[in-house]
DNA sequence: TGCACGATGAAC
DNA sequence: TTCATCGTGCAC
């Protein structure tokens, strides 16, 4: 198992969210090693993506996503779902992926399409927050053997209220992959 | 101190 | 289509 290095996700944040695509995700937590391939996700672009929470500036929930990349940037949507987001490019830059679907590879059990289910299959709750992806309990690692698939570009879910950044194509997946959310 | 509103999911 | 449910951010 190749644990993906911090210089991974000191990158740009599309390329980061591309290259997260068919990688795998690993929680421990309770002497469990839970495992899921990410085969959707979105990505934030900073300040300036008004469907990014960091657009609204450094506030107590934001400041994980203005941090050091590497880490994960976990909230709370709706009063009762997490949803978890890998920090992307340099330290103040606020950009972030967010996880919205897992193929089931161990010990994963029920639904994992969509990011609430998706935390909620793996075991991920806001106590991860601004967690370090670099350690051995939480973090993402390269598959055992090299595959080959397509990406799917399509708007993001859920962000209609963010003007012209709506309509970007920042949803990236696995074509053909079935765990999609709404493909 | 109050209040409107979600990067959702499940039920109806 | 409706609603559960509560932390966050910003208005008073």
């Amino acid at each position: 198992m190749r644990k993906v290095p911090r210089a991974f996700y000191d990158r740009d944040t599309i390329a980061v969210a591309r290259d997260l695509l068919g990688k795998h995700l690993v929680h421990v937590s309770n002497g469990v090693e839970r495992v899921g391939r990410i085969v959707e996700v979105e990505a934030y672009l900073g300040t300036n993506d008004l469907a990014s929470h960091s657009s609204r500036g450094l506030t107590g929930r934001t400041r994980v996503m203005f941090g050091p990349p590497g880490r994960a940037y976990v909230y709370l949507v709706y009063g009762m779902h997490s949803c978890m987001n890998v920090v992307t490019e340099r330290d103040g830059h606020a950009s972030a992926v967010l996880l919205r679907a897992l193929e089931p590879v161990r010990n994963v059990d029920g639904p994992t399409r969509g990011p609430g289910r998706l935390c909620k299959a793996m075991h991920i709750d806001r106590r991860l927050n601004d967690h370090d992806l670099t350690g051995d309990d939480f973090f993402i690692a390269d598959p055992p053997g090299a595959e080959r698939f397509s990406i799917v570009k399509r708007p993001r879910v859920g962000v209609g209220y963010a003007g012209p950044w709506a309509r970007r194509l920042l949803r990236f997946y696995i074509r053909g992959n079935p765990f999609v959310s709404k493909p």
